[in-house]
DNA sequence: GTTAAAACATGATGATCATCATGTTTGCAA
DNA sequence: TTGCAAACATGATGATCATCATGTTTTAAC
């Protein structure tokens, strides 16, 4: 590279970033390449210098984004526990700004069409499965008899994959928004009065089980 | 109406379909005028005697294949429980053929960010909750004790359209077929697991709730 | 029968797209 | 210092798109 390597890795980057943040906020058809380089600070010249095609630039940005989601959740899966990143996947704020949201809910429909996409993806579902599957073992460790204990907890993460996406996807595809919300938080109460539940049934206390109340959905 | 108006309504029906069906096939923006007027065998001419434009196709389009599955289940509703839906809902062959498959998991992501869309499937939505409220309210009618009892069921009804799409959203993005069926699988049991949870706890066979075992996809 | 308007077909139109072609700038290697 | 290839910019290219223009067929109404 004749150009400053620093720069230009910079640069490549940030036509990555603008690229995933467009497709999550108007879908990847719905992106043009001058608009992602334009979205870059960058004319749509040098396009065919940083990727091999649009398809590749696709791949190579979703992938981006979702390394980088996986991360975060890593970072904080200690520090927090289900209810807190339950609390913010099921936000509001994450539901109304999907430019920087998870990858799954906004782009799945596509992806599933996208036979270069669904690779990265399915490595994201499943890795991401596995550190909840991890989290929640950790948390049931002492709850769980034992056997399945395993089995139990990835059931576990696929209900709440399952529940958190299917949330997102219906709270941003309706016009209403106290059904928006109720969605989310019904969503909410429900995935974590599960937790725990399998081989111990009926892990939450009574009250809350019983009760009808919705908690708020701030982040 | 100068041509016979019999075969006129005919192709006016036949674009709708056709368009219903590349839609879902290939997301919306993925199709094309002309193709969907080839589709309907016709060319692309007379496609602005029938619509008003692109974006008004797109909503009578979706509204009609949403209006067929709404009926298609209010027919059934009676004549089947809620695991025989669930049985199709969640089935390879619904996975695998989005051309005719309930619109709100393949569109949603697009419906989202389509204003005219948003609108009809919102009304979608929410006859659905009242169908699976209702079937599901007079199911358990006599189990419930009474209060919340309609509280219950309409928390019960979100839960299942949240966990019906988040889990067919997910196992058409996955490019494991063992995965796919695990998501679709466990969100069977899940979903019935759960149902007429609520006042009053555990409504399926203890057999049933203790068993990790995973019931077959078939429709 | 004649007429007329809706529904058809063919064929523009201008815009936009992904990709390529070509010239220009840049700063590291020689 | 000089050269050169990578990274830039500007500007084709051909394809495709939604929409419109225009002429033709059709049959219901008169």
């Amino acid at each position: 590279m004749r150009y400053p390597a620093k720069e230009t890795a910079a640069r490549h980057e940030r036509i990555l970033q603008e690229a995933s943040r467009l497709f999550r906020e108007r879908g990847i058809g719905g992106v043009s390449l001058p608009e992602i380089m334009k979205a870059a600070q960058l004319t749509h010249g040098p396009f065919y210098n940083h990727f091999e095609s649009k398809e590749a630039l696709i791949a190579e940005s979703l992938k981006c984004a979702m390394d980088s989601k996986l991360e975060a959740w890593r970072t904080r899966a200690g520090k927090s526990g289900l209810r807190e990143f339950l609390d913010e996947y099921l936000s509001r704020e994450h539901c109304d700004n999907p430019g920087d949201a998870c990858v799954a809910p906004v782009l799945a429909g596509e992806i599933a069409r996208n036979p270069g996409a669904k690779r990265p993806f399915t490595k994201y579902i499943k890795d991401s499965l596995f550190a909840i599957k991890d989290s929640l073992s950790a948390m049931s460790e002492q709850l769980a008899p034992e056997g399945d204990r395993k089995d139990e907890a990835r059931a576990e993460a696929i209900r709440l994959w399952v529940g958190m996406v299917g949330a997102v996807v219906l709270a941003r595809a309706v016009d209403d928004k106290a059904l928006s919300d109720e969605i989310l938080t019904r969503t909410h109460t429900d995935l974590l009065r599960g937790t725990g539940r399998g081989p111990s049934s009926g892990q939450t206390s009574p009250a809350k089980r019983r009760s009808g109340k919705r908690r708020p959905i701030a982040a």
